[in-house]
DNA sequence: CCAAATTGCTTGAAGCTTAAAGAAATTCCG
DNA sequence: CGGAATTTCTTTAAGCTTCAAGCAATTTGG
């Protein structure tokens, strides 16, 4: 791309419209399928799809997580996690400690009653899933992972080339 | 799926795991490139990416949408788009007439500035997406168009199952 | 024609989100 | 050791977003 650039004869505007109009209905089957389940999770646990996402990373470390590991697997910013984890600690769902070496770093964890009501909306938020992909076939899905893992890696690249 | 439920011998918790990694790949191609656009707008442009939304929206319509086309269109909320409206009519990038036939009805056109800055913008935003997108080849971009639309198809199926 | 339902938009409260600046603790390295 | 850089987290301001309630205009169906 970037010699792509360099190399070409000044600027030729090259046709892009494929790769944009790929963006636009990848934006659009996110934003559709997370206002289904944003909007299910509302009407069934009177929870937020960020209250759930955090919940969901905590429930894969037993032992806790860093806000900063937390920030950085759920890909927003610090700031927005300490926000959803001070309402979090605040309603009972969370528990959060101080380390004993780095008087910096705080341990955030499930707590028994978040745990608990963690697992009951997976559980039925997994099946809303399987219905929301029931058209897609094993091939189809197959295919999309594989991809959809090309896609990441090719953003990701694409990411880092901006910031060195 | 209802069928299903109802025909099967209770219910024996199925495996919807591939269901649900497959989202949460989607969701994490969606938002690693939303940020990388939200970032790249900012700093190019001081533009927030909602607002490059709506006007991207609005250079297709040249004579105007309603405030509730453009909320269909966006996927978002009445409320939010009156308040995008009015932050860019402040700026002078957008412009509001009441329709003539029906006092309810506003219609909303980019004025000369902001169709200007917008088309600045789109020029440099779809080579971005050529990017971001580059190391996928023809046959990869059309398979995940193909995939795509139809999940986005499954997911219309399954919102509108729930909500009759 | 008129009451009821619908449509288009706005408002208000709560919560989410970012970017930027800053505070406190730790690590690096000369 | 000790100052500089880094890391972890919080705070702040501004903006985005939803949901629910509400207002005004229009349409619908008796």
């Amino acid at each position: 791309m970037m010699l792509d650039s360099e190399t070409k004869a000044v600027e030729l505007p090259e046709d892009h419209g494929t790769e944009l109009r790929l963006w636009l209905r990848l934006l659009t089957c996110t934003t559709l399928i997370e206002g289904e389940v944003r909007s299910r999770l509302r009407e069934r646990f009177d929870v937020t799809l960020p209250r759930f996402d955090l919940m969901a990373q905590l429930d894969k470390a037993p032992d806790g997580m860093t806000l900063s590991d937390l920030s950085k697997r759920m890909m927003v910013s610090n700031g927005n996690v300490t926000g959803l984890v001070e309402r979090l600690v605040e309603s009972g769902h969370l528990d959060r400690r101080t380390s004993d070496t780095d008087r910096r770093v705080q341990f955030i964890r499930l707590t028994k009653l978040g745990r608990a009501e963690f697992r009951k909306m997976a559980a039925e938020h997994e099946t809303w899933i399987a219905d929301i992909f029931g058209d897609l076939s094993h091939k189809d899905i197959r295919e999309l992972m594989r991809l959809l893992a090309k896609t990441k890696a090719s953003a990701q690249r694409s990411a880092k080339a901006r910031t060195p």
